[in-house]
DNA sequence: CTGAACATGTAAAAGGTTACATGATTTT
DNA sequence: AAAATCATGTAACCTTTTACATGTTCAG
């Protein structure tokens, strides 16, 4: 089980290990459900299929014809162990870059009103964000029994972005209150 | 005004914007309050500071004496002009990279079990976050003189922090609750 | 005088994004 | 027949991290 896969590597494998599927689709599922946390590009997702590919992780579904025909990947055996071997694995740390926090706390000390412009803009993207979690993260209305076969997961996915965003309204609402009793 | 500065030298002019201060003390300022959201490192600092000052934004204030002395920067004019532009641009969306979290959405629709311990892999983590927040934040607790002065950014970033903590620990609650009724 | 904290820097590699390029299939 | 979407891929670039390297100052 190599341990010189990169993050996104193991995050492959994870999309392949609930089922086989193409790299296209891969995309979309990533799109619609950890982009938020994780985000995954095309010049990164088609080669990281051939370095998996080439460490005998995952391997082709039935023939692709075709030049660029659709090309359905599977785990194979070492695949699924390197997949549960990387759960076990202490998770790197959380990172974020969050460009727009860092410029509200630089203004706040220097012009409170361009600071709650800043804000503004904060809450903007994080309405927008709760205004589209449906396309984001389409919302789960499956059956019990449709449930019980694919899981809770969706809805944590969805419940973990409505959390965040939120969090992120009500900060900005007090941060507004904080820097408008100060003016 | 050049736009062809990275993220990173645009927060490290913010740095300077609030007052002077060598790389060291731009370093630990940064580890201080920033670091949750914002990384920044020692291989990023220096060479851009170095990259600033080339293009005009800071100089030097006062001699350095010694190889290895302390420096301190400032910005110019046209450096401060620059962080001010770049407080009015759009700012770059919300990147994070959240590894725990993808594999605790791949793990539970595979293995309910797994999927507990990395909840509380996660739950540790945000718990280890608020006990240190004073380490990683300092609480202010200066005199209203002295905070008006200062502004209310330091106690902006401290509640963001928490915020975002309590949010995720609950969300850890939600998530055990969800995963122990199935199993 | 020895170790910790202060202080600055470099080189290489990893990881990721963007833009570009191509072609197939489906819809209008 | 054109446009949108499906589908895969490459090359260049950018940013950031990691590991290394060096010297200083202060406290015990």
């Amino acid at each position: 089980m190599p341990d010189d896969l990169t993050p996104t590597a193991r995050t492959i494998l994870g999309f392949l290990a609930l089922h086989p599927r193409s790299g296209y689709e891969i995309r979309e599922a990533a799109k619609r459900s950890v982009s938020f946390f994780w985000g995954l590009s095309d010049g990164q997702l088609y080669p990281q299929l051939k370095v998996l590919a080439a460490a005998g992780l995952i391997e082709a579904a039935g023939a692709s014809e075709g030049p660029r025909a659709k090309q359905v990947w599977q785990l194979t055996e070492s695949g699924r162990a390197a997949f549960l071997q990387w759960l076990r694995e202490p998770s790197a740390p959380l990172q974020t870059r969050d460009e727009n926090l860092v410029k509200i706390l630089f203004a706040a000390q220097l012009d409170p009103a361009e600071a709650l412009r800043l804000v503004a803009e904060r809450r903007a993207s994080f309405q927008w964000f709760l205004d589209h979690l449906d396309t984001i993260v389409p919302r789960s209305t499956w059956t019990e029994a449709e449930r019980s076969s694919s899981g809770p997961t969706p809805d944590l996915i969805r419940d973990y972005g409505l959390g965040f965003a939120r969090s992120a309204l009500a900060w900005c609402d007090s941060v507004e209150a904080t820097l408008r009793s100060k003016s």
